[in-house]
RNA sequence: GUGGGUGUAGCUCAAUGGUCAGAGCGCCGGACUGUGGCUCCGGAGGCUGCGGGUUCGAGUCCCGUCAUCCACCCCA
């Protein structure tokens, strides 16, 4: 019988629970910063809520709860496990209109499933980290969203992180002025999606994969060029990748149909100059990231090297599809794993997170001496450090060995001498010293010996950034 | 869902169709009965993924199946 996990799932050991906590708990504590209440939901949904939502691809990959009971053998199935956070979301809030604020703003951290064909780096079972905000139309809102994901990135130790912006409206608006039909727009956008990962050609090859008309094809991603030009080499303030005269050359290019759509991307660039994240953001007009449910801005966080790990976007009326009538909202999403496993591979996590769970460990002398170990052991877990004591006597060299291997850097040896002399013998691990100390100092000389960061002590909290001059465009 | 590769010890991998399937790392024990890392010595650990077939003989060849990896598709 195997016994590894099921594919495209983990069982998660306690070193990478603990770099999973260590981000989960700075995203959660940005978030929060920035208003936003906890949210959870059920592992699965009545398969109904599920059904529709994400397209017809995406309908395959809903993992499917089969009725139970005296219908089983119909194998038809009336409940789900969650595809994503979103959808619960918009259930919620259609449920409870009318005890949610005015405003509702939630994270939510959780598992979703997909029955997807495992590959490197993707699961059947993932985390999503998620946050949204309901009810207002307002670009304050994405542009709030950007500043939190970007915020949990910088505290967690990115640098080089871009927060790419676009608009679902403006890209069906070229679409439409090179005339490709309405039926193709959406496997149009999902090429254009790819042009950064593919190159000129690439990208050419894929349109006419996809039964696209070469000429149109040409044409809009000429366009396209010219509109932004290369996007990476025209740097302006803080950041901003687009110029006030490329958007209105944009809007002159789409005429009156689209304008609200331009107007809402150049209303986002100029509010994102008030928050800490100016600098990261660009206007990229290849973004077109796949849901189907987007309506208005899009926006990608990607990293140089790595891609994306995350992304986001207004959803106008996916509520509607709930509740009957429309109500405006917006959404960004933190790939937490592919976040982990870049800051594995970059060694970015603090030593607290990769050392051990224990500060000291008490050994047993002989199965006379367990009790007063255990004892011990009480009086320094008072004083605030993590200890653990060897569960059975054992030669010593085994009890130090055992420490050693789990990464414990101070042992504490209660052997017959020392409790005759009201001793204990400590041992730095570390650098092999060991020194003969008061019973009483015990606690305390191992905190003074372990780095501030290794107490178990409640962290300060960080000191407030300096607001931020917002630049003159 | 489509195409290809790979399944041998806990892990990474050897073994022309031919004795009892090996190595490194890891694990356990000893050298070292009051002290980890280094070194040396010893030990445990395998229905060679599973089922069938070819053959005097299969870890090796063939078929099926399952698992896994890579590419495509799609996605976080």
């Amino acid at each position: 019988m195997s016994t590894k996990p099921p594919g495209g799932t983990r069982d998660f050991l306690p070193d990478e629970i603990r770099r999973r906590e260590y981000v989960v708990g700075i995203v959660r504590d940005v978030y929060e910063r920035y208003g936003f209440e906890p949210l959870e939901t059920p592992a699965f949904e009545n398969i109904e809520t599920l059904l529709g939502k994400y397209g017809e691809e995406s309908n395959k990959l809903i993992f499917k709860i089969l009725r139970r009971g005296e219908h089983e053998a119909s194998g038809e199935a009336d409940l789900a496990l969650r595809y994503d956070l979103t959808v619960p979301l918009a259930r919620v809030v259609a449920q409870y209109q009318n005890e949610l604020p005015k405003f509702f703003k939630r994270y939510q951290i959780q598992p979703v499933w997909r029955a997807d064909r495992p590959a490197r780096g993707r699961f059947r079972e993932f985390y999503q980290c998620d946050i949204d905000a309901i009810g207002s139309t307002s670009p304050t809102v994405e542009v709030e969203q950007m500043a939190a994901v970007g915020e949990a990135l910088s505290r967690l130790g990115f640098r080089d992180f871009k927060i790419l912006v676009n608009h679902r409206r403006i890209l069906s608006g070229l679409l439409n002025v090179v005339e490709i039909p309405v039926a193709q727009q959406e496997s149009a956008l999902i090429a254009l999606d790819k042009w950064t990962k593919v190159g000129d050609k690439g990208v050419e090859a894929d349109f006419a994969a996809r039964g696209i008309d070469s000429l149109k094809a040409t044409q809009l991603l000429a366009m396209l060029r010219n509109i932004f030009a290369a996007p990476d080499e025209v740097p302006t303030l803080a950041g901003v990748m687009i110029s006030r005269a490329r958007l209105d050359e944009l809007r002159n290019l789409l005429g009156s149909r689209e304008s609200g759509a331009v107007d809402c991307v150049a209303e986002i660039l100029k509010l994102v100059r008030a928050t800490p994240v100016a600098e990261h953001v660009y206007v990229d007009p290849r973004l077109a990231r796949g849901l189907s449910y987007y309506t208005g801005a899009i926006m990608e966080i990607a990293v140089e090297g790595i891609g994306s790990l995350g992304g986001g976007g207004r959803y106008d009326n996916l509520i509607g599809t709930f509740l009957g009538k429309d109500v405006p909202a917006c959404g960004f999403s933190l790939g937490l794993e592919r976040i982990i496993v870049v800051m594995t591979e970059r060694n970015m996590f603090p030593p607290t997170v990769a050392r051990g769970a224990v500060d000291v460990m008490v050994t047993i002398w002989n199965d006379e001496g367990r009790g007063d170990g255990l004892a011990l052991a009480a009086e320094l877990r008072h004083a605030g450090l993590r200890v653990d004591v060897y569960p059975e006597s054992d030669k010593l060299g085994k009890q130090v060995k055992y420490a050693s291997s789990r990464n414990v850097p101070f042992v504490a040896i209660l052997g017959d001498d020392e409790r005759a002399r009201g001793e204990v013998a400590v041992k730095d691990l570390r650098s092999g010293e060991q020194q003969a100390i008061r019973r009483a100092d015990v606690g305390q000389f191992v905190r003074a010996r372990l780095n501030p960061e290794h107490r178990r002590e409640p962290r300060e909290p960080r000191e407030p950034r300096e607001p931020r001059e917002p630049r003159e465009p």
